[in-house]
DNA sequence: AACTTAAATTCTAAAATTCTTAACTATGGG
DNA sequence: CCCATAGTTAAGAATTTTAGAATTTAAGTT
């Protein structure tokens, strides 16, 4: 494993080792979800969890798409989709 | 996947989040190592060193062994080992 | 055009992280 | 006992992250 590559996996665990972003990922697996809908499901306010989302943007993780009033926000990198199922496996009691 | 294995898998993502532990984590990933040792592979001080290691004992991601002089340290967390080997497939060009 | 809703942006203050330096502890040798 | 080596710990400054409040943009409705 090289520098660079060691750096930038820290970059992308960096982004994701948050509670809310965690959530939110785990809430994107299989579908898209809005700013709005996203927040039905989390204790906080759109504008953190817009926040959020921006960080796994910027990382292109998360990637957007307007439709009418509302922005469907998806997992847009295969292997932060593969990496979430590997952690749930081997971190949650339900293996769903 | 419950709030409460969210929060604790942010904390332990958020402990191995950063480029020195990872590669300390890299390093250990067949061997264990003392302080001394991750250092000749690594460019910073060996306080700097002892307080990531630190960081990840408090997790229970790392485990140390006292030998005389040296303290020799591994990786005690079997789901870590799994997610290192997970991740380097996913995010390294030498999939060794 | 005015209004509403959804989301993004910007700013601030508080909190947490990171690295450096220096002092400290532990072990073993002479 | 004194010293060298290995590692830890503490204190501090600089930086980053975080959450919340207020503002702004965008799209659709009436």
């Amino acid at each position: 494993m090289q520098d660079t590559e060691v750096n930038e996996l820290a970059l992308l665990l960096k982004s994701i080792s948050h509670p809310i972003r965690l959530k939110i990922l785990c809430l994107l697996q299989n579908q898209e979800l809005s700013v709005s809908q996203i927040r039905e499901n989390m204790d906080t306010s759109g504008a953190n969890i817009s926040q959020h989302l921006n960080i796994m943007r910027s990382q292109e993780i998360i990637g957007s798409r307007r439709e009418a009033n509302f922005i469907y926000n998806r997992i847009v990198d295969p292997r932060v989709l593969e990496l979430m199922k590997t952690m749930k496996n081997l971190f949650c009691s339900l293996p769903n």
